[in-house]
DNA sequence: AAAAGCCCCTGGATGC
DNA sequence: TGCATCCAGGGGCTTT
């Protein structure tokens, strides 16, 4: 479910509520992906000071150490004082003098990790080979373009892989090229500096369009407060196999990359 | 170094 | 109604 608007409005509907919360303790529910990697009684007393994003993680900062949460394919997080007890998919609670911060996640392909420092060796296997942020300024038109020319992969795939650019997941990966008119199977190494250029404002834009307007979602997503995106992004092909492009009417294509589906026009998405 | 496959897990939709 | 099969928004790990 979450790329990264759906990560970057969780973060936003949580944020400012848990900075300076004092943690109380921590409740375990059936694995994750990765242990926790401490002592959960070790995290009692310490005190949230903020949360950033980086790619599809959370990272909440603590006053000592941060803890990384990954919401997987079918995560979501609440928080707020009151919560029910936790339910079969609530597999990691974080109880806070001013609320719980809880994970929801049924597929459990979730995580919620924590490292002593940014600069540990668990901190860096989970997010050192991470790319550039998209939203920020390092984003880089000609950078990214002479990345691309250093990929033999389909250019979907090098999208997802996440090691170029960040936070880009299935859905804004084709709702991107489509945008940009470049067929997912195009060697990257093949696209031009200037539909390069392009792409980079289509990926940008997507996700800029996708995060003002609550997520986007094409079924479940909620925010930490569960409101649901209160706006469907309208998709352009994902999910449209067979249905007219809403540009030429052309039919869209479905085909699998790498066991993930990729839609796309055949016309307006020639080369 | 890069690319391709595999796999973790549960639930919902679809087909017989 | 019941059961089998397929599919899903991620991404680290292992093998080529």
């Amino acid at each position: 479910m979450p790329e990264l608007p759906e990560v970057e409005v969780t973060r936003r509907s949580f944020a400012d509520r848990i900075a300076g919360a004092r943690i109380e303790s921590v409740r375990l529910g059936k694995a994750l992906r990765w242990p926790l990697g401490c002592d959960p009684a070790l995290l009692a007393g310490r005190r949230v000071q903020a949360v950033r994003r980086r790619g599809k993680y959370l990272l909440l900062d603590l006053d000592r150490g941060l803890l990384l949460l990954h919401l997987g394919m079918s995560g979501s997080l609440r928080f707020d004082a009151g919560l029910p007890p936790a339910a079969v998919h609530d597999h990691f609670d974080l109880v806070t003098d001013r609320g719980v911060l809880r994970l929801n996640d049924p597929r459990r392909f979730g995580a919620a990790v924590y490292c002593e420092s940014e600069q540990s060796a668990e901190c860096r296997k989970l997010l050192g080979a991470l790319g550039v942020e998209p939203l920020e300024d390092g984003f880089d038109a000609g950078a990214f373009h002479a990345a691309l020319k250093r990929r033999q992969a389909p250019i979907k795939q090098v999208l997802l892989a996440g090691d170029v650019v960040v936070g880009v997941g299935n859905i804004y990966a084709s709702e991107a090229l489509f945008l940009a008119g470049i067929r997912p199977t195009l060697p990257a190494a093949r696209i031009s500096r200037p539909r390069a250029a392009k792409l980079h404002a289509a990926v940008r834009d997507v996700l800029a369009r996708a995060v003002a307007k609550g997520g986007s979602t094409l079924r479940d997503f909620s925010n930490a407060q569960g409101e649901s995106g209160y706006f469907q992004l309208e998709a352009m092909v994902y999910g449209r196999e067979g249905e007219p492009c809403r540009v030429c009417g052309t039919p869209i294509r479905m085909i699998r990359q790498g066991q993930r589906a990729t839609f796309y026009c055949g016309q307006c998405q020639k080369t």
